[in-house]
DNA sequence: GGAATCATGTGAT
DNA sequence: ATCACATGATTCC
């Protein structure tokens, strides 16, 4: 059976209800980012993708409950640097940090997780039966993998790229078998993007395939709480190894389970978005879609 | 200030 | 062995 056939496009299911407004987030986001220098309006990128200004302003508040204009500043480098903590005043920083207390433990409480044990690991997912499915979600087409110990894998399409996304993670454990069965992935896509019905009762189960540096990584990312970001060496001084931050960057850019570890909160260290698996457009998105949330 | 350069750990080939 | 990195600090203009 080919790739191709593997993956039928036909078969998607509408869950999430914002999935058709991420084009029109993402065309507005590479305007800004493309010339940042000269500050596009609201009017002129409306105008450039032929609505109206309503029309876009109707569309933001739908997908990232934010006004464009909040959602504009949540994506600049001076938003960033505040996700990273470092420049609270030491009395908004108390405030932050209780007012973060409850989603900022989300993650901790909610999200259980193993790890496959180094042997498995090795073995390059050989006997794991690995169940996948595409469906719509914020950030575009959500591909959804999960065995039978949860959630291992979440990636994201460009159009028309579904295959080379499917190839790209497959490759990872290239001796799984692996079986599109969307009826079984389709309640953790209805999930998965919505954290706030994660509950103590019923965590979200994910597994984590890797290294066991891949997976100290992953683990030190999944503390992250909303709302806030860390950097790269952060993250190595956590696990115990100063020095080890471009190797933690690359762990981090290993990370299979897109957005559930959330691996869109790491940055460089002076804030900047240095980079994303699925695109750095999809790593702003999040940012300023979690910026509506908390 | 920004470009060039270096030290650096991990994982794939 | 060698190479490519989602880094970060230092050293030059």
């Amino acid at each position: 059976m080919t790739l191709a056939q593997q993956i039928d496009l036909s078969r998607t299911t509408d869950i999430t209800p914002s999935g058709s407004d991420y084009e029109t987030v993402r065309q507005v986001i590479e305007m800004l980012t493309l010339d940042y220098q000269r500050q596009p309006s609201l009017e002129m990128i409306a105008d450039r993708l032929g609505q109206s200004p309503t029309q876009l302003q109707k569309t933001f508040t739908r997908w990232a409950g934010l006004s464009p204009k909040a959602f504009l500043q949540a994506v600049t480098l001076d938003h960033a640097k505040r996700l990273l903590g470092r420049e609270e005043l030491p009395l908004l920083e108390t405030s932050l940090e209780l007012g973060l207390s409850g989603p900022g433990r989300l993650h901790d409480l909610f999200v259980t997780h193993e790890a496959m044990s180094p042997g498995e690991w090795k073995a390059r997912g050989a006997g794991l039966t690995i169940r996948h499915g595409y469906h719509p979600s914020p950030f575009g087409l959500a591909l959804v993998m999960i065995t039978d110990r949860g959630l291992a894998g979440l990636a994201f399409a460009d159009d028309g790229g579904e295959v080379a996304c499917f190839d790209d993670m497959a490759k990872r454990w290239p001796n799984a078998d692996y079986v599109e069965d969307l009826d079984a992935t389709a309640p953790f896509a209805a999930r998965v993007f919505h954290p706030e019905r994660w509950s103590a009762e019923e965590p979200l189960r994910v597994v984590l395939i890797g290294s066991d540096f891949q997976i100290r990584v992953w683990e030190s990312l999944l503390e992250i709480p909303l709302g806030r970001a860390v950097t790269y060496s952060d993250i190595a001084q956590k696990i115990g190894q100063p020095t080890a931050s471009r190797a933690v960057g690359a762990a981090v850019g290993r990370n299979p389970i897109s957005f559930v570890v959330p691996c869109h909160r790491a940055l460089g260290k002076s804030g900047a978005l240095t980079g994303y698996h699925w695109g750095l457009t999809r790593k702003r998105a999040m940012l300023g879609w979690e910026a509506g949330k908390g």
